[in-house]
DNA sequence: ATTTATGGAGACAGATTTGTCTACCTTTGC
DNA sequence: GCAAAGGTAGACAAATCTGTCTCCATAAAT
C-alpha cells in the first residue's frame, strides 16, 4: 500500500477508535497525519472508504495478534487459557499494538453506523466470523457447542470490560470453561 | 411527566434506537412528533438532555419488561430459563414494548458517545448494574459466580444476536447453564 | 373579558462537515 | 533541463445541525 495512504489509515484508526467515528472529522485526521486534503481524496473516494480501510487495518492487526496469542496451544484447554488470558492483557492495556482499550472497534463501528452504512455492519460480521474461524482452527477436536460458548463469553467479556469497566471479565470465564471441558 | 415532553422522549427513543443517536437530528424528532422546536427547548436544555431522557425511558421500559419476565421464577433454574427465553423473544421481535430489535440501546449509545458525553456512558453503566441487581434479586441462593456467568452470557448473546445476526444466541446458553447448576 | 402561560411554525445565526478546486511546490525519469 | 506525477496548503461551496428568537394562536385562570 502507498505510504501516505497507510499513514492516513493508521491515523484515522487511532482517532476513530479513541474518539468515535462520527466525532472525528476529516480535517482532524488530516491535521494529525500532516497530509493534505487532496491527497486523502486521491486515495479514498469518501470518508466512508476511509472508514472501511480502518476496519480492514484493525482486522489485520487484531487477527495477527490473536494468531500469535494462540500459536502455542495444542489442546482445547490450552486454547481457552491462551485466548482469555490474551483478552485480559488486551483489557488491561498490555498489548501495545491494539492501543489503549476502548471496547471492540467493530462493535462500536456497527453501533455508530446504524442506518448510515450497510458496508460497515457487513464488514463487522465478516470480522467476527473470521475470529470464530481462527479459534475453531486451533481446536483439538471440533466441538461446535464449545465453540459457541467460547465466542459468546468472549463477546460478553469485551462488552463488560468496556461498558461496566470489569477488567477481570475474561478471567471470570476461565474456571467455568475449564470445568466444562473436564467432564 | 408533561405530555409533550413524554411524546418527545418516546419519539426520540424510537428514532435514536432505529437510526443511531448521531444520525438523527433534532429537526427529525420534531417533524416525527409534530412538536415545535421551542417546546422541545422548553423542556430540554439541549440535545444531550433529550438523549439522557431517552436512556432513562428505555431503562424503565426494559426493567419493567424484565421484571415481569422473571416474576414467576422460584428457583435458579427457573430464573435462567425465564431470562434467556425472554432474551430470545426480544431478539425475534416478539416483545412489542421493546420495539424492533437493534441490539442494546445502551451499548450502542455508549459506543456513539465516546469522548462526547461522559454522562451517557455513566448512565449505561448504571443500567447494566441495575439489570444485574434485578437478576440477583431473583436468585434463590446468591451465587456470585453464577451471577457473573449469567451476565457475561447475556451480554454476549445480545452482541452476537445483533452483530452476527445469531437470533438463537440466547438459546445456546441455556443447556450449558443448566448443566452447570445441576452439579 | 382579559391576562397569562403554553405551543406551533419556522426564519435565522453560528458552527461544523464533507468534498472540490485552484495555485504552487517537489521529486523523479528521460 | 524539463515534463509529468503527485503532494501541500487552504479557500470555497453546499449541506447540515444545534440552538435562539420572533410572531402568532389557543386555552385556561382570574
Amino acid at each position: 500500500m502507498n505510504e501516505k495512504k497507510h499513514l492516513l489509515t493508521m491515523t484515522a484508526l487511532d482517532l476513530f477508535y479513541k474518539n468515535g467515528i462520527n466525532s472525528v472529522g476529516i480535517n482532524e485526521v488530516l491535521k494529525a497525519s500532516g497530509v493534505a486534503k487532496k491527497t486523502l481524496y486521491n486515495h479514498f473516494v469518501s470518508k466512508d472508504a476511509l472508514i472501511i480501510a480502518t476496519l480492514e487495518y484493525r482486522h489485520n492487526v487484531f487477527l495477527h495478534w490473536l494468531k500469535q496469542s494462540l500459536a502455542n496451544s495444542t489442546t482445547n484447554e490450552d486454547l481457552v487459557r491462551y485466548l482469555f488470558n490474551a483478552l485480559t492483557r488486551w483489557f488491561n492495556n498490555e498489548v501495545p499494538e491494539l492501543t489503549s482499550f476502548n471496547g471492540c472497534f467493530f462493535i462500536n463501528a456497527a453501533a455508530e453506523c446504524i442506518g448510515q452504512s450497510e458496508e460497515v455492519i457487513t464488514y463487522c460480521r465478516f470480522h467476527k466470523g473470521q475470529v470464530r474461524q481462527l479459534i475453531a482452527s486451533h481446536m483439538q477436536t471440533i466441538d461446535e457447542q464449545l465453540l459457541d460458548m467460547i465466542c459468546l463469553l468472549k463477546e460478553g467479556a469485551i462488552t463488560s470490560a468496556y461498558v461496566s469497566q470489569d477488567l477481570q471479565a475474561a478471567q471470570k470465564c476461565l474456571p467455568w470453561l475449564m470445568s466444562y471441558m473436564k467432564k
